[in-house]
DNA sequence: AAATCCGACAACCGCATCGGA
DNA sequence: TTCCGATGCGGTTGTCGGATT
């Protein structure tokens, strides 16, 4: 655009105009040169961020302040997180946007040192990848469903065989647990919204966040011993709101997980009976039954995650509150609501979920694959 | 080994919003 | 109140490198 209008400027006459003229004329597109970035950085060390169209001007570089600014944010910026993104980072980048939608920026914010451009080529490449070959809407209940019961638990489970890893191997622990608010707790159970239904689009989940937690999804050990969870003392089971249903298919994934399911937003099942698309996802083998049966009796959350999470992995619901139950041993998942997510790790029981890894690898070729590096 | 395909990601573009004159 | 420049945001494109044929 400032090209062609460069080129539209001939008659300018001002020594002004002319300079403006000429720096349009040089301006540089296309991948940014190491000089470049070391203008920038340079000029920015110097200035600070901001008024990006003077840091254009007077930097020396030949771009727009459009593309400096770009460049600070997306990829300059000391505080930019390199690297794939974290089973954890995914979780929340699928929570977060069933909540929002395509709010990048806003997702972003949740995310420490990931840039809205990331999380959106993340979405772009990988999410809507799986929904083309599901043939359907990345924002279809259908998918989204397939999101919650099936991706969300792969990560929880690749969440908990990091953690396994670092506690077998001795790598470098867990962050240290964020502070606990006590409104977090007390908020608790306070609302019944389903994990991926209807939701406050305004609210900011992070919104009961304790100040300088550093980011409100992380990873902090939990006590394995039901009895001296402070956690599920505060919510037990009985005082929880409804929790959403699940409907069970009898399956498990290369990794001896399952069964995994889905369920439509209101929790009363679902039919899922498109061969196509389920073959497309690879999970044509998945034994659905009679063809008049696939609305499966519902289990509970509860007991999906007391029959999958071998113990390990555990949601807990701070701030907003929602949907929570309780696993086996003593933690809480939650589901919906403008909540704080907190997925809590602990390397307890680790062992038997190795077990299971490696013994479901051994099952071999029958078990369905979902492909390799994550969603 | 060459050609083609495809995933990942950096960068650009157009539009919306905001704030100051 | 209106105008206009600066900035932010989301959609889209371009490019590169690895995988596949």
């Amino acid at each position: 655009m400032s090209q062609r209008k460069g080129a539209a400027m001939a008659a300018v006459t001002s020594s002004k105009h002319h300079e403006d003229q000429e720096m349009m004329m040089e301006l540089r597109r296309g991948p940014w040169m190491l000089e470049e970035d070391n203008l920038l950085m340079n000029y920015i060390a110097c200035h600070g961020e901001g008024r990006w169209n003077l840091l254009a001007r007077c930097s020396g570089l030949k771009r727009t302040g459009k593309s400096c600014r770009l460049r600070w944010l997306n990829y300059l910026k000391p505080d930019i997180k390199r690297g794939n993104l974290t089973p954890e980072e995914q979780l929340l980048i699928l929570e977060l946007h069933s909540k929002w939608g395509n709010r990048w920026s806003r997702i972003a914010q949740h995310l420490p040192g990931r840039t809205d451009n990331e999380i959106k080529n993340y979405w772009r490449t990988r999410v809507q990848k799986q929904a083309r070959q599901l043939r359907v809407d990345a924002n279809s209940a259908v998918f989204r469903d397939a999101v919650r019961c099936y991706w969300m638990p792969r990560l929880l489970e690749k969440m908990a065989a990091t953690s396994s890893a670092h506690h077998h191997h001795g790598d470098l622990p867990p962050p240290p647990p964020p502070p606990l608010h006590p409104s977090h707790v007390a908020g608790m159970a306070s609302s019944s919204s389903p994990i991926y239904g209807s939701h406050d689009h305004e609210q900011d989940p992070t919104s009961n966040a304790p100040a300088g937690s550093g980011g409100y999804y992380q990873r902090y050990p939990v006590d394995p011993s039901p009895s001296t969870s402070t956690t599920s003392g505060s919510t037990s089971a009985a005082a929880l709101p409804p929790v959403p249903c699940f409907s069970e298919l009898s399956w498990v994934d290369q990794y001896g997980y399952g069964p995994y399911g889905y369920t439509d937003l209101d929790g009363a099942g679902v039919s899922f009976d498109d061969s196509a698309a389920l073959e497309s996802l690879g999970l044509d083998g998945l034994d659905l039954g009679p063809a008049d049966s696939n609305v499966y009796s519902d289990t509970t959350l509860l007991d999906y995650l007391n029959s999958t999470c071998a113990g390990g992995t555990m949601m807990t619901m701070m701030g907003g509150g929602g949907s929570v139950v309780h696993n086996s041993c003593g933690g809480a998942m939650g589901g919906g609501g403008d909540a704080d997510y907190r997925p809590c790790l602990s390397s307890w029981r680790t062992d038997e979920l190795v077990v299971q890894a490696s013994s479901a690898r051994k099952l071999g070729d029958h078990q369905h694959q979902w492909g390799g590096g994550g969603i």
